[in-house]
DNA sequence: GCGACAG
DNA sequence: ATCTTGTCGC
């Protein structure tokens, strides 16, 4: 028998103004003096993403665990279940994170850090994505995000490593990280438990080749095969 | 008030 | 996120 239902906590919130309040008494948790991992210390990087078919109401997530210094893939497991909350801009989370759990329960490596898709302090109310899993888990975690949400950002220089701060108003919320010559920055933010450049550093250490952290490409990947798979 | 807006 | 073929380029 497959309980699908088993990775939503029962006290999930429902309603926009039920999450609000549960990420404005979330966001106390967050700890922000810790540098994170070492750019050049052994780690076990957790990549994370998940994959939608909004047809069956059916929710894939995926975690894999790479050593960050090989980028070989040392652990992974995914998890299945029922979208939980509607896409609201701000509330990612609430739609993303119950599976996310659930697959990361699975894992049966400890990650050194998590790499997320989105944003951790770079949110309207500063608690996206990266540091709500953050602070539900007690691991380090980062968000990497495609596009720049609602914020402004200066273009990075046109080198790999150049990065710009990325702005809400005038405060830097996170940084535009170019991974590659030529090719658009991604949007790294402070999940949990690492400083902004601790947290690019990673990044950078983790992009190779390609515009986007391999963590995010191997878990991007998984998430759609176990979608098809339901 | 209206639209835009991580995935 | 997702709907979707071929195609230009390294």
């Amino acid at each position: 028998m497959t309980d699908t239902s088993r990775s939503v906590p029962p006290d999930w919130p429902t309603t926009e103004a039920e999450a609000t309040a549960v990420q404005d008494e979330l966001r106390g948790r967050v700890i922000l003096d810790e540098p994170g991992p070492a750019p050049d210390a052994p780690l076990v990087a957790v990549g994370v993403d998940v994959a939608y078919d909004d047809e069956r109401d059916v929710v894939a997530a995926a975690a894999v665990a790479l050593d960050a210094a090989t980028l070989e893939v040392v652990g992974q497991a995914t998890a299945v279940g029922r979208v939980s909350f509607p896409y609201v801009p701000g509330l990612l989370a609430f739609r993303e994170i119950p599976t996310v759990l659930a697959a990361l329960d699975r894992l049966t490596v400890e990650p050194g850090l998590v790499v997320c898709d989105g944003y951790g302090l770079a949110h309207p109310r500063r608690f996206g994505l990266a540091s709500h899993l953050g602070v539900l888990t007690g691991l380090p975690t980062v968000g990497v995000a495609k596009n720049p949400f609602t914020f402004r950002y200066e273009q990075p220089g046109p080198l790999r490593g150049d990065t710009a701060p990325l702005l809400d108003g005038e405060e830097e919320v996170g940084r535009a990280l170019r991974t590659r010559e030529g090719v658009k920055p991604v949007f790294v933010s402070v999940g949990h438990r690492v400083s902004l450049d601790g947290a690019c550093a990673q990044v950078l250490r983790l992009a190779r080749g390609f515009r986007l952290p391999e963590t995010t490409r191997a878990a991007d990947a998984l998430c759609r095969a176990a979608l098809r798979g339901v």
